[in-house]
DNA sequence: AGTGATTTGTGCGTATGTATG
DNA sequence: CCATACATACGCACAAATCAC
């Protein structure tokens, strides 16, 4: 369950495999307000910085997560999210 | 009028100040077709691939241009942007 | 009050993959 | 087969903002 769970091979890319996987945390509810720091995120799930940067900024775009410089990364409630 | 252009000191990223001259050439029309590939773009303007390939992408975000893989990135003429 | 740690943001450089021509 | 060109991925460095001490 900690497992990498990407995969280099897969049809997506990693960032997309990666977006999608914190999609679906959100979406359930497993994941709220904090999002784990990118460097976190890239420890974890084993790709580069640069890599969950561009899964994040898919989230971000979507409006299902907002960030803010020098303090983290937030889920932003479903009341607030657009669509 | 082939100078920098770019200022690193400015209020914008160099990618979003990029994206900027682009959209510019584009919506007078200076930039028609074909645009210059990312790699001529960043010894043009003396910034990294990677800073031109995030400008384009906001540009292609925006539904301004498209990319192909191995043939190029186009403007997408004008009756068929979104918007 | 300032110093350091944390975290996001920007920028550079490189390597490799994939598709086209 | 080879050149071109976009796409993905990695690694690094530094800037900027925030926070804890």
């Amino acid at each position: 369950m900690d497992h990498a769970a990407l995969d280099n091979d897969a049809l997506d890319p990693l960032y997309v495999q990666l977006a999608a996987i914190l999609r679906g945390q959100i979406e359930r509810g497993e994941l709220t307000r904090r999002v784990p720091a990118v460097k976190a995120l890239a420890q974890q799930y084993e790709v580069a910085i640069g890599t969950a940067e561009r899964a994040l900024a898919i989230l971000k775009d979507e409006g299902l997560i907002a960030t803010s410089m020098g303090r983290g990364t937030f889920v932003v409630p479903e009341d607030e999210r657009p669509k």
